[in-house]
DNA sequence: GTCTATACACCGATAGAC
DNA sequence: GTCTATCGGTGTATAGAC
């Protein structure tokens, strides 16, 4: 039975460690995340962090955690302070908050977006913080109501949804909806990803104006009222 | 003055060293691709392989250009096999061309667009081959005649885009079609992507057909006629 | 809980012999 | 054009002393 303070002490290092993993990542990248760069920096050896962390993937595991709430938290708070706001409002200032997280934390973005960590599988544990934030875009959609139309030509098929899995995660929105909002979340993650990614340089001069606008089109196009 | 059939001898090396290297991308990743390792496989040593890439980024920027134009050919194949067809079909098709050439070629497909590689920088040879995908989209939606809309709330202001440096590389779309070209463009992007890498696991048992309904969603929201 | 020491593997890149 | 040998670094992970 190991005392509070005992606890207390341990819970503030492996803060601490994560806190310079974050520092690492952000400068050379995910996939180099190293255990002995970490106690390199904290003038440690890399045997005594193996105490904290019982190996490199529970690290990277615990910042990607910790990735997703940052975002679901910014992403909640969004939704929660734009209540009562037109629809496409909402969404526009969902979009613009998650749009400023990624650009403020381009790596923790990387970390749980970008191309998957080679020789990484993520635990169960990920997925539950991961649902935060296409439930936000769902809570914003929900908050609507466009005038009912099938999902694409002829309507989605039965099936093509797991719509008991997604119910769960986006309320309880009509299946078409529900396909409205996985395309308006990936839509604007594909924004997102060009211009953080750089594939946009050169092309798009001023990527915040063209975001909020190519956001509220799409918002627009699938039916929200300002 | 090398003769032709060392030239000839010193190009199929090239492509086979290209071609170990693919392989190598595809089971760990591009970030850990290493001159060494290629060399490994291929039963040489590594200094051997100095002799046709400088260094390991050079080696990586040609798997990228290749990529570039792999993804280009199939894009553009696309295009000019569905002319004459409504245009809603033609982005459909070329958007599952893309698809299919992404599913057969993951880590090609994460090497141009995922994550930056650490520590590496894409050189302008890039550029070009880069911008074959935009351009097959731009000529798909430059063949309808979808109704001038602003794009966004009150239209795009002046100097959002670089329309001079768009129009060498989508034609010569109107301001408006420009920006939305690029939204589908970056929307089938982060379907592709969501999908790819695992984030649509558990929620759409269908991809295929969800990634048709959504595309054809999109061009129909934008004006396309099928 | 942290240390030293260690085993074992990997990498990029170059010099100089053949 | 390929080799051997080498330099100078990277990493994971463990055993055992303190």
């Amino acid at each position: 039975m190991a005392s509070p303070k005992v606890e207390q002490n341990r819970a503030a290092k492996i803060a601490a460690i994560k806190q310079q993993a974050r520092t690492l990542v952000a400068e050379r990248g995910a996939a180099s995340l190293s255990l002995r760069e970490v106690a390199r920096v904290m003038e440690q050896t890399s045997s005594a962090l193996y105490r904290y962390f019982p190996n490199r993937d529970a690290l990277l595991t615990a910042l990607i955690v910790d990735a997703y709430n940052d975002l679901g938290a910014v992403a909640e708070a969004s939704v929660a302070a734009s209540i009562g706001h037109p629809p496409l409002d909402r969404l526009v200032a969902l979009a613009c908050a998650i749009r400023e997280w990624a650009r403020s934390n381009v790596h923790e973005y990387a970390l749980i977006f970008g191309t998957p960590i080679p020789n990484y599988v993520a635990p169960e544990a990920t997925i539950a913080p991961a649902a935060r934030i296409p439930y936000a875009f769902a809570a914003t959609l929900g908050s609507a109501t466009p005038p009912h139309r099938d999902f694409g030509p002829g309507g989605l098929p039965d099936g093509t949804l797991n719509l008991d899995a997604l119910s769960v995660v986006l309320g309880d929105l009509d299946p078409d909806a529900t396909a409205r909002a996985l395309l308006i979340w990936s839509s604007v993650f594909g924004l997102l990803t060009f211009e953080l990614f750089g594939h946009f340089v050169g092309s798009v001069e001023d990527a915040e104006t063209y975001f909020r606008h190519a956001v509220a089109e799409l918002g627009i196009q699938f039916g929200l009222e300002a």
